[in-house]
Parts: C-alpha cells; sequence; structure tokens
RNA sequence: GCCCUGGUAGCUCAGUAGGAUAGAGCGUUCGCCUCCUAAGCGGAAGGUCACAGGUUCAACUCCUGUCCAGGGCACCA
C-alpha cells in the first residue's frame, strides 16, 4: 500500500515537473508513513514540506497541487491538505478488508516479501568458547542472532548459520587440563586445583565420564604433580607448565583423547541447549580447520606479500593503522604462535571466499575495538570491507535482588542460560531477550524476572492466539457454521471501532517485518504483536463473535482468524511458539 | 586520555530515513466475570524527552560542547 500511495505521488510530481511548475532533485526520495492518528488518514506523506523551498511555494499550496494531479486510485476514498502542509490519504473500506483475504490466501507466508531477492547471507552468531556451558549473557546474542535471522529469511534472502567454533588455542588447553586434573582427582591423584582452571562442576562430569570410557588408561607415570611445576609462582605460568607437563607425560595421542572429549562434550551441551531454545545452526566451522587447511597460513603469506605486515621484537605486525585502526595489531607472535587475530583473518577472508553476498557477525559490545582491524584485513585482502556487518549486542548485566552478578566462565560463578530457561521458560527467555534494542545496555535482577514470569509480555501475546483458538473450538462444540469463502464476501459488516482499527493494524505486518529486517532489529516486531495483542484483547473484551447473525458471525471469525495467524506467523520468527491452549 | 553505547513517566523500555496533541508495560488508583479462558478489559494520575547552544517551516530525532552511566583500548581468547 505503501508503495502504491509513493508510486501515485511520484506520477503527479511528474506531471507538475512536465508541466514546468516544478523541478524536481535528483535524489528525490517520497516518504509515505503509517499515521498515528487515525484522524490524519491512514497514510500521510510530508512531501510537500520537503518540496515546498526549492519549489518556491508555500507548502500547503504546494500540497494541493500534488494533491489535485493526483491520479485516481480504487484504493483511495479521499485525499487531504492537512497541518502545515501534509497529503493524508484515507484508504476505502474495501480496502481495508482486502488485507483479511490476503491474509488467508497467503497463510504462513503472510509478512513474507521477496525484497532479499534471494541474495545470499551468512550470519554467524552465538560462537561461544567452547570452555562451559551458555550463561544468561550467551542468551542475549543467541536470541537476537536467531530472530534477524529468521527475519532475513522472513525477507526473501537465502540465510546460513554458522556458529564458529573456538577450538583451538590456549583456552582449550587450559579446559583439557581441567578436566585431566578432575580426573586425575577420581583416580585418587592428589590434586591440588589451580585456580585459574576451569572450576565449573560439567568438569567433574566430564572427567566422569572419560574415566568411565577408558579407566586408568589416562594416569601419568608418576603418582604426582613434579615439585617443580607445582612451585611455580605465577598461576598463569604454572597452568602453561601443568598443560606442558600433562602433553608431555601423556602424549600426543591421549592428550588429543581428552581435549577431543572436552570439547564434544561442551559443544554437545551448548548445541543442544540452543537447540531447546529453537535455535539451530547450518554450520559449526572449526577453528581448527583454518589452520589444518592451511588457510591461516595463506592469509598471512599474501598479507606478507602485499606488504601489510612488518616484522618488530620477533612479532609479525599487521598494519592496521593504515586501514584507520588505533594500533598496529600482531598476527603472529615471538613465540611462533598465531593470535586468535590471525585466525579471524582467515575465517572472515573465508567467509566471502564462500560465495555469501555479505556476512553477518553478531558480537557482544566489548568486541567493539575489533571492528577496525577484521575489515582493515580483508581490506588488505583485497576483499570489499563493506560486505562485513558487524551488530554489536550490549551486555545483560545481572542483579540477583540488588547485588551484581559476577559471570566468569573460569570461576564457574555464573547462571546458565539453562537455570534461566528452566524458570522463566524459553519462550518467556527467547522474548525477553528480543524486546529491548540490542544497542541498549540490559541492566536486570533474575529475582524480578524470574518472579514476573506471569507478566512477561509473551505469555500475553499467546494469550490472545489461545482465545482464538478458544473461540473456534467452542465453534465447533456448538456446531456452528463459518464458511471461510463466504464470511470473505461479508466483510463490509466489519464497522465496529475495534474492527476498523484492526483492519489498519494488520496490514502493518508486512512493513513492519521488512522494517525490522532491514534495521535488524526484531524487538520492532516485537513491540507491534504487542499491539496487536492488545487490540484484540480489547475487541475480545467488547464483542462477542460467536453470535446469531450468521453473516456478521463469520466476517468476525475471518478478522480474529486472520489475527491469529499474524501472531503465529510473528511469533514464529522470533522463535516463541503460538499454544492453542493456556 | 582516546573510542563505542546509552541517558524519554516512580521502575523497565518503545518512539519507524527530522513531522501534526511524546507512547507501552509494571507500579499507584477507581471500576468490569449468570457472557467465546479475568494469564483479560475500561478510566484516572504520572513528562523542563540529562543540560546548553546550533541547523530547519518543523528537533526526543541531525550537529557541537558539557555532565552522568556501562563497555572497549594486549605478542588474552
Amino acid at each position: 500500500m505503501r508503495s502504491h500511495l509513493t508510486q501515485l505521488l511520484e506520477q503527479s510530481l511528474q506531471r507538475l515537473s512536465d508541466a514546468g511548475a516544478l523541478r524536481l532533485p535528483e535524489d528525490l526520495a517520497i516518504n509515505v508513513e503509517r499515521t498515528r492518528d487515525s484522524a490524519h488518514g491512514d497514510l500521510a506523506s510530508n512531501i510537500a514540506l520537503l518540496l515546498a523551498k526549492t519549489a518556491g511555494m508555500k507548502p500547503r499550496d504546494l500540497a494541493q497541487r500534488i494533491a489535485d494531479h493526483l491520479p485516481a486510485s480504487a484504493q483511495v476514498r479521499k485525499v487531504e491538505i492537512a497541518g502545515p502542509g501534509f497529503i493524508n490519504f484515507f484508504l476505502t473500506e474495501r480496502s481495508g478488508q482486502a488485507v483479511i483475504e490476503t491474509i488467508h490466501a497467503a497463510g504462513e507466508r503472510f509478512g513474507c516479501s521477496d525484497l532479499g531477492k534471494g541474495k545470499k547471507i551468512l550470519i554467524e552468531f552465538v560462537s561461544v568458547n567452547p570452555t562451559g556451558p551458555l550463561h544468561v549473557g550467551h542468551g542475549r546474542g543467541a536470541a537476537y542472532g536467531a530472530a534477524v535471522a529468521n527475519l532475513l529469511d522472513a525477507c526473501g534472502y537465502t540465510v546460513t548459520r554458522e556458529y564458529y567454533v573456538n577450538d583451538a588455542g590456549r583456552q582449550m588447553d587450559i579446559l583439557a587440563l581441567s578436566v585431566w586434573l578432575r580426573y586425575l582427582e577420581l583416580n585418587g591423584t592428589p590434586v591440588s586445583f589451580p585456580g585459574n582452571a576451569y572450576q565449573g562442576d560439567y568438569i567433574r562430569e566430564i572427567a566422569a565420564g572419560l574415566r568411565a570410557r577408558v579407566g586408568a588408561d589416562l594416569l601419568p607415570d608418576a603418582p604426582d604433580l613434579p615439585a617443580e611445576v607445582t612451585a611455580i609462582a605465577d598461576p598463569e605460568e604454572r597452568l602453561d607448565a601443568l598443560i606442558e607437563f600433562a602433553k608431555q607425560s601423556l602424549g600426543a595421542s591421549a592428550y588429543r583423547t581428552i581435549h577431543a572429549t572436552a570439547l564434544a562434550e561442551i559443544l554437545r551441551d551448548i548445541r543442544t541447549e540452543l537447540e531447546s531454545m529453537n535455535i539451530r545452526f547450518d554450520n559449526w566451522y572449526s577453528e581448527q580447520s583454518l589452520f589444518d587447511s592451511g588457510k591461516v597460513d595463506d592469509c598471512i603469506e599474501r598479507l606478507r606479500q602485499g606488504g601489510e605486515l612488518y616484522l618488530e621484537n620477533g612479532a609479525d605486525w599487521f598494519r592496521a593503522t593504515k586501514y584507520g585502526d588505533e594500533k598496529d595489531r600482531v598476527v603472529v607472535r615471538e613465540n611462533g604462535q598465531k593470535t586468535y587475530f590471525a585466525s579471524d583473518i582467515a575465517y572472515h577472508h573465508d567467509k566471502l571466499a564462500r560465495g555469501f553476498d555479505r556476512a553477518i557477525n553478531v558480537w557482544g559490545a566489548d568486541h567493539h575495538g575489533y571492528i577496525p582491524r577484521v575489515k582493515g584485513a580483508l581490506q588488505a585482502l583485497g576483499e570489499d570491507p563493506e560486505r562485513l556487518e558487524i551488530l554489536l549486542v550490549q551486555f545483560a548485566v545481572l542483579y540477583r535482588g540488588s547485588e551484581k552478578v559476577q559471570m566468569s566462565t573460569r570461576s564457574g560463578n555464573y547462571v546458565t542460560l539453562r537455570d534461566l530457561c528452566a524458570e522463566v521458560g524459553k519462550d518467556a527467555a527467547r522474548f525477553f531477550y528480543v524486546t529491548r534494542r540490542s544497542e541498549q545496555h540490559l541492566d536486570f535482577d533474575l529475582e524480578l524476572a524470574k518472579s514476573q514470569s506471569n507478566d512477561n509480555p509473551v505469555y500475553y501475546i499467546q494469550y490472545a492466539h489461545a482465545r482464538i483458538c478458544s473461540v473456534l473450538e467452542q465453534l465447533r462444540a456448538r456446531n456452528l457454521e463459518y464458511r471461510p469463502e463466504r464470511a470473505l464476501t461479508n466483510l463490509s459488516l466489519l464497522s465496529a471501532a475495534p474492527e476498523l482499527a484492526l483492519l489498519r493494524t494488520l496490514p502493518k505486518y508486512p512493513e513492519v517485518v521488512s522494517a525490522a529486517a532491514a534495521s535488524r532489529e526484531p524487538h520492532q516486531l516485537a513491540f507491534y504483536l504487542r499491539d496487536l495483542a492488545t487490540e484484540f484483547h480489547g475487541y475480545y473484551n467488547s464483542h462477542q463473535f460467536l453470535i446469531e447473525d450468521v453473516s456478521l458471525r463469520e466476517a468476525r471469525l475471518a478478522l480474529i482468524v486472520a489475527i491469529r495467524q499474524v501472531i503465529r506467523n510473528g511469533l514464529a520468527i522470533l522463535g516463541v511458539s503460538a499454544p492453542e491452549q493456556m
């Protein structure tokens, strides 16, 4: 509808321009928006206000001339000039009713569009280090990324969802060591478990599973840890020495067993948890595979050939400042180890090389300083950095009562996503995470979030859906007739205030989906659904649906069935279920 | 110090490419179930849109500065 009116305005302006009454600017952008107040019609344009100056006319006079030159449209009932020079469009009743037919015909596809024209988008999100279970903070990026992916899907993009698995590097070694030490404990070896290793109980569980599988095969030759290692004062150095000791005394193969077991167990846990929240990935992309395939070395070599690297203090530095970063960044350390950044370069280069038109990353806001170097590296490799889009999600700072909950995976002190879902339900959790703009800081009290679970807006929306299902259930129970095809011929009977309001609200849905996808803001959809549910509940309370008058009854049922469809479609995008009973 | 985000009702937050009287939920308060689920509805109260300038016919929205809050500034991941 908006594009239809935009076209009408374009034609009118063209006529004025052809008649020499107006010179149009090159970058003419016609804005038509839904009005907030129905006294201003259904849609309005401010085009006359924007063009008044260049046209040398008073805004209202120009608006009148534009209105006079508008082509006739079957959809438009009346055009008014109002306020400082707005052109207000009043649509025919018929055009409002048409949305119900459209919804009935499109079903679960209502709201979908082909704006994306099948363009391939890779969206990477969550990508939490596989060193422990997901916690509440990770849930936000998960729910947000999944919703953005679904929105893009609905808008006709070909979406691939990917989880980048950081399965290489020191953190994984610390994880393997942690599991091994717990395993030693279970086998009766006295161990003073380092404070900076992973503390969580899940480490013990993995160790127990390992012991059940391999028995005592992974014990070191000597019963005690060597004194020269345990004596190291610096905790981080001692940890590294312990890792080295584990590798030495176990041998590469046995060490790999522990490493692989720990990784597999934790990934399984993460995947299970995400799937229980309705979040699925097409790819789990291994960081280690980038090293194994030589892609990391290839990228480093290409950068070196291109003169993008230089050697200083024994390390290889990437000239990030050349691309706007604050300082140059190390790619290969003095000790020969590649940094996380090195594999990140290869990863992002590979994303674009895989043929995606666009790669979207959902990152925690704490990574924002990382953006210039990654984009810089892509540019240095000859790629267009604009193809990489980074969406930042602000931290969720948790409070338990008035006390801030400190979260650190290594200390094992955190609230898991699983705990949260168990308390408030996965639907509430998913909805809750996306009801705020992602750039907005999220401070919330866990106790409050849990205790308010019944007040969570998600139940309000789901309840509207369940109520409609219930009405249809009653319809069957009472043996009343409802023939959708006949109902569609009686839509003109919908004339009560809430009905007319709903006929204005429903057509907005596809526009909301498109706008939310374009701006990567699923909260727009969440708010829309809440508003729609509010209108429905008001309608429900003031009007009966299962009435004697067959024609009106059917028209009303057609309307609420359409509402149900839109709620269902919208909740599906947000990953929330639409129960038929509550 | 530099760089990101925010600062809108008592609280938590919306405010759609600047637009016509600033919205919602919770909380407070007054009402509504012989009636399709009261997990609901209706009414009332509640605002110098952090502050000061500027651009504009029009600024919560854009620009500059100030104040406040959170985060980031590693040869860590």
